[in-house]
DNA sequence: GGTCAATGTCACCTATTCTAACATCTATCC
DNA sequence: GGATAGATGTTAGAATAGGTGACATTGACC
């Protein structure tokens, strides 16, 4: 029996699926890609094809962005840079943006009622 | 976040996707279920759309193909009839055909090569 | 050679996805 | 209050992907 246990890597999903598993509407799905947080393959008729990984990334999004982050934030978040001469500045900064979110998230919290699951 | 894990029996999956899955072909494919041996979901627009359970039985299916067994043995393996009557009768057939399909098996073995995968 | 099961191929039509552009909405800032 | 920026909606036009139906081909088997 073939493997398909590498489904969680495979790009085997089209934008369609995506939307049914996300929830995301296909103009959200493509902007997280323009703003460089998604990076889906393409099929030789270039189509958009999304690996279970992917689905993953796109939910950690859409969780995140209800938390009151931005897609820059999240983009820092699940990329930070890597360590350059002047890193503590940058490293400080980091941490006040951070902070500046928690507090969005705050406020952002009374408006969530609950992300995915209902009672 | 949205629960995913019943993706095994979720209808999210185009033909084009079962084709790469299954390295079957889409007139495969679409045969099989003429046979009555998969049963898709269809979208709003008529395509079909498969979970990854329905990949299983496609695979099963090929597996069986390539084992010798006919897309009828196969569908009588998957769905033994209920008991009726002159259920005797049909046990010691379907036996008989299961042990000239078994022969067959040997014949086609020289043929198989490794199914699926290559050492 | 004829038959049947399984698959290939082609033509024509509909659905889905693509890009690009413009519109809308909501905070935030001056 | 009006300008700005971030996130999303909407629409148009073109291309790819998938649907059906018919006919052709291949390989066993009698």
């Amino acid at each position: 029996m073939p493997d398909i246990g590498d489904l969680r890597t495979r790009c085997v999903l089209p934008i369609g699926t995506v939307i049914q598993l996300t929830d995301l509407t296909a103009r959200q799905i493509r902007y997280y890609e323009a703003q460089d947080l998604v990076h889906p393959e393409r099929t030789a008729g270039n189509h958009r094809m999304y690996s279970l990984n992917h689905i993953d990334t796109l939910l950690e999004i859409k969780g995140q962005l209800a938390d009151g982050f931005t897609l820059a934030d999240i983009k820092q978040l699940m990329h930070p840079r890597h360590r350059e001469p002047n890193s503590d500045e940058e490293v400080r900064q980091m941490l006040r943006d951070e902070l500046m979110n928690q507090s969005r998230l705050n406020q952002a919290n009374n408006i969530r009622q609950g992300f995915g699951f209902r009672p």
